[in-house]
RNA sequence: GGCCCGGUAGUUCAGUUGGUUAGAACGCCAGCCUGUCACGCUGGAGGUCGACGGUUCGAGCCCGUUCCGGGUCGCCA
């Protein structure tokens, strides 16, 4: 076996330069591509920075050709020799001007043949890729992402740093508090019976980081969620954690966008304008449907019931009478893309997610309505419609009718997505971030029949809501905000309550009793005795980021080693069963099903 | 848990109405080749058609069940 005795790397690969012709170097990498031209070889050897050619003619010594003859794919080589001007150019790649001439050649590794080529765009399925993933991780793509990652947890340390923050790490085996997500559990040896949980957040810890004084605190946090996957959601993800004390929500924004500006900038060369737009989220809903507008298209929604209060149309009256609305988003020019058979499959989709039908009314490039409800409609009403609609020729008009004003808004923000989709209107290479603000304090729950905390239950309500918190929940607003990016939520956050008195009544609203409060959150609340300071703060989610700024489509490409959508993982196998000995240890037994 | 899509050579795919020995490209192996860079040329190997069951004279193809993957709804304070 060959190994590296008398030879030191000098150079990457992929930094070779012209400039560097005459020098002897030392380089090490990966075989990408063997040619064998018979009395002449190249090899293109690639390590992280690029790909460099080797050569091998005549002039080369027999050990060294031979061993170049038998490299193959894939295999580990380190490579001796003098940088040369080529006599044939490659302008594809950066190092496509030189070569070098080896003289000394050694076979670290060798590979057998991978399973899928290493190159960039890989067709191969996703499965395979992740069995595989150590190979996977070789593509160049793979590798930006990651280094571009490494790039973005660099300056978001710097620039919290600069700003006060104090990187804290907090616990991974925490107590269980079972509200919101499930946790991950992990049973306690000393303690059997007893169990630790994964946090879905460091939350508790860095408001006890508050009280500790530490006045600003972050930390790049893994987190940890038993919920189905998508491909937007991992079971561990990483959150960029901050806490901040002595502020109110205008300061802990600030920091917020500025760190939005500074990632973009250096990581990107984007540039972000600041102040960022902000929209509450009453706002959102009644122009996007959504708490997390993709602002980068128009097609607003707008509100029909007064216009088709008093019409012939039994579905739109209907809505208006039980207390909901009529709206409608008009897609300029879809005229050819909506077409019938289009509108059914959206009739379809909107019945799937609550309702209990489409309006729609298609606008023919020669003035000619077609529509699903114009036969109920005089023609004055109709032309009302689609004056309120600013529908021209060429655009089909959505309406939604239901006597539910939320589901009106949320079916509308779905399908505003999807005829956007399909329209292929959303531009690309551009980042629209914006606060949503207000949110509600309270969220009715169909299931139990009452209010829960639409955020935690240390966020604090408004100033002004104080006098209502009992008396009109529904009214309730919170001072909690989220930062959206192109329709994705990347982060969220809130000003906390620190006043025990508040605390207390919103347990209390929350139907969580002292008894109840206190064995959940009892540390947490003895901690607010001492001397809380006021504070808040938010968490942003890395690993979305990441994909935003690379436009993947997928988690799975900015996660070195992600789980697939059973929250398993192909290359390692688990989660795993264990040997008897550990469960008896854990005094565990398992009781499975089938 | 629901719905939609997919599973054929190492990889990406094709496979007609159910009909002979399941094909192509890339990759792989061998030989030839002095300027390639997706090298070229010649030859070769390579298949439990995801699995099980059913219909049929006959199943990659039809039916049922199931496993795996992807997307999505529920879920994700």
């Amino acid at each position: 076996m060959d190994f590296m005795t008398g030879l030191k790397r000098t150079h990457y690969c992929g930094d070779l330069r012209l400039s560097d012709a005459g020098k002897t170097v030392t380089v090490a990498g990966w075989v990408q591509r063997q040619r064998d031209l018979g009395a002449l070889i190249f090899i293109d050897l690639r390590d992280r920075e690029g790909i460099v050619q080797l050569a091998f003619d005549e002039s080369t010594a027999k050990e060294v050709f031979e061993k170049a003859a038998s490299a193959r794919s894939e295999y580990v080589l380190m490579a001796q020799g003098t940088v040369r001007e080529r006599s044939a150019k490659n302008t594809e790649i950066p190092t496509g001007e030189i070569e070098i001439e080896v003289t000394d050649l050694r076979v670290l590794a060798k590979s057998e043949t991978p399973p899928f080529e290493i190159i960039e765009d890989c067709q191969t399925a996703e499965l395979t890729r992740l069995k595989y993933r150590y190979l996977d991780l070789r593509r160049p793509d793979l590798q930006k992402n990651i280094l571009l990652r490494h790039k973005i947890t660099k300056i978001t340390r710097d620039y919290f740093d600069e700003n006060g923050f104090i990187e804290i790490e907090t616990p991974i085996l925490i107590k269980s508090t079972p509200e919101g997500a499930r946790d991950y559990l992990v049973p306690s040896r000393i303690h059997k019976g007893k169990f630790y949980a994964l946090p879905q957040s460091p939350q508790l810890y860095k408001q006890l980081s508050m009280v500790a004084g530490f006045d600003r605190y972050m930390q790049i946090a893994r987190c940890f969620r038993d919920e189905d996957l998508r491909a937007d959601r991992q079971p561990e993800f990483t959150q960029i954690d901050l806490e901040m004390s002595f502020v109110d929500m205008e300061d802990v924004l600030a920091i917020g966008e500025g760190y939005m500006e500074r990632v973009f900038r250096e990581a990107l060369g984007a540039e972000i304008k600041l102040p960022l737009p902000r929209l509450t989220y009453k706002e959102a809903m009644e122009r996007y449907g959504s708490d997390k507008p993709d602002t980068r298209y128009g097609m607003e929604i707008y509100d029909l019931s007064e216009t088709v209060k008093g019409c012939g149309f039994g579905v739109f009256t209907g809505a208006l009478e039980a207390g909901g609305s009529v709206r409608g988003i008009t897609a300029k020019g879809a005229f050819n893309t909506l077409t019938r058979k289009e509108i059914d499959k959206l009739t379809e989709m909107v019945r799937g997610i609550g309702a209990k039908g489409l309006a729609w009314a298609r606008l023919a490039d020669d003035g000619s309505v077609a529509s699903s409800f114009a036969k109920f409609l005089t023609e004055d009403e109709m032309n009302a419609l689609l004056e309120k609609a600013d529908a021209k020729a060429g655009d089909v008009v959505l309406i939604i009718g239901d006597g539910k004003n939320s589901t009106v808004l949320s079916v509308l923000g779905a399908l505003r997505q999807s005829v956007a989709k399909k329209l292929d209107i959303i531009p690309e290479n551009q980042y629209n971030l914006l606060w949503i603000t207000e949110f509600p304090f309270f969220d009715w729950d169909e299931d139990s029949q009452q209010y829960v905390a639409m955020h935690h239950p240390f966020t604090s309500p408004m100033d002004e809501c104080l006098d209502y918190l009992e008396t009109d929940k529904g009214a309730v607003r919170a001072k909690a905000y989220d930062l959206v990016l192109n329709g994705v939520e990347l982060c969220s956050g809130s000003i906390r309550i620190t006043n025990p008195d508040l605390q207390a009544r919103i347990f209390s609203l929350l139907g969580l009793s002292d008894e109840e409060a206190h064995n959940k959150f009892g540390y947490l609340l003895d901690a607010f005795k001492y001397g809380a300071p006021p504070h808040g703060g938010m968490g942003i989610g890395l690993d979305r980021l990441v994909m935003q700024m690379l436009g993947c489509e997928s988690l799975r490409d900015v996660i070195a080693y992600p789980k697939v959508q059973n929250a398993s993982e192909p290359m390692t196998e688990c989660p795993a069963t264990v040997d008897g000995i550990q469960l008896d240890d854990l005094g565990i037994a398992i009781n499975a099903e089938e």
